[in-house]
DNA sequence: TAGTGGTCTAGACCACGTT
DNA sequence: ACGTGGTCTAGACCACTAG
């Protein structure tokens, strides 16, 4: 991982063991400006052109760079505006990790979440590993039901880092009406970037059976998350119990 | 939708009304190239250069269309090689529209398709608005089941458009060893770019219960799906029932 | 050595949004 | 009118693959 280079008659650091192209190089230190809070979401970058006189490079590198970045909706380009960086409080974005639609339309709307409980616990070593945490640290626990229409709907167990949200309590949760990540985002500047999801088709046990209000061995669809924070850090883990009656899970391949 | 310029200099055909960038048209005509057959699945492209020649534009703007329709993975970029024409008989990208897991691996290996029928039937009303098929035209229904390291775990029915898949019979499906999509490919022409995707946990039924060996009532995943061909034409309906004791749907959000 | 995709540049001009 | 992202060009050079 050779540095960038400061003028372009001289860039030959490049050598053939583990090459990295210069709008690579860009990326990352774009990375870096927005996990030290240099760029805050919901704030506008500085322009391709300012970019580019700052690292020295031209235009179309910095674009490069930028182009990957939005690809992967770090980053969000408006022409005529500028380049912003992604937040969970924009509507447009909002949702984009909730890909449930009602039989009807294509979003879900009308949602409303109890809190069931907060709480302190010691990891799992399942947990430890993935937070990568010792045997002494903690994490926090939350429960909710999710409503959808006046309909119990989905039952969640979250599963956080203690250390990376330390004034989480439960009547923070109740009394704030943003959705979880906006709350990560604003309270705890932990910016969730992309996770990672296992489904498969459950049997409802007895006590999330009562929850969502369905009988007991109802098939829920049951969604395990990994959710990732800059650096490929997990910074949650989610087990989620979907009630799929008159929502589903949409899913695109290509 | 104004059509490529001649020269760059006398490129002044941009209006305001539904403007379209060069590349975007250069897009469309590669694409034609592909559905009319020109370029054939598993063949090489001419190269950049060439078609930047052919089509009067720069080889940036050749390369701006042609990124576009590798990371839809119409195209396949190799450096140093060419780019070819994405194929469903590579083995990489064989099972893309597959995403099963098992518990411990990361794919799945050793399946094994056991087909229960192939007939020819009326379209349902919704068959008919999906295909844009009137009510007097045929639709193909295959059956099976498939086995995953021998255990029965996923039971399919898939509908299809009669009048592109002529030859299509049981005989054919039970000695082909290709998988579906690659039958489509190699024997109708028939190429698979994208589908959507809706995923509901449900209960077995008693006849899909027997095949699958698992108790009545029984939690399976079920998916339904469409797949699109060029043109964003749906040519295959296929619902799913997946047993996901062993195994897990993933996927991965941004 | 030749051919392919991949990177990078400098500059021109266009489309969009705001002032 | 100005600033932003978006498009396009022509040309140079690099990295990878194959004969």
């Amino acid at each position: 991982m050779a540095l960038k280079p400061k003028s372009k008659t001289n860039s030959k650091q490049k050598v053939s063991a583990s090459f990295s192209p210069l709008y690579k190089q860009i990326k990352e230190l774009l990375l870096q400006s927005l996990e030290t809070g240099e760029f805050k979401p919901g704030t506008m970058i500085p322009s391709e052109h300012d970019l580019a006189d700052r690292f020295q490079v031209s235009q179309g590198t910095v674009r490069k760079a930028i182009d990957e970045l939005a690809a992967e909706n770090v980053l969000l380009r408006r022409q005529g505006k500028g380049t912003f960086v992604a937040t969970h409080h924009e509507p447009s974005v909002r949702y984009r990790f909730l890909r449930l639609s009602a039989d009807g339309q294509v979003e879900v709307k009308r949602t409303h979440s109890t809190i069931l409980s907060c709480e302190r616990l010691s990891p799992t070593e399942e947990q430890q590993k993935i937070f990568e945490l010792s045997s002494s640290d903690e994490v926090v626990c939350i429960k909710r039901v999710m409503n959808f229409s006046n309909r119990p709907t989905v039952y969640e167990e979250i599963y956080l880092p203690a250390v990376l949200f330390k004034g989480l309590t439960f009547d923070l949760l109740t009394h704030e009406k943003m959705p979880l990540y906006g709350l990560f985002e604003s309270h705890f500047g932990v910016q969730l970037l992309r996770c990672d999801e296992k489904l498969r088709a459950v049997s409802a046990p007895d006590s999330i059976a009562k929850l969502l209000h369905v009988a007991v061995g109802s098939p829920l669809l049951s969604i395990e998350r990994i959710a990732y924070t800059f650096g490929e850090k997990a910074v949650e883990i989610r087990t989620g119990f979907y009630v799929t009656e008159h929502y589903y899970y949409r899913n695109s391949l290509n």
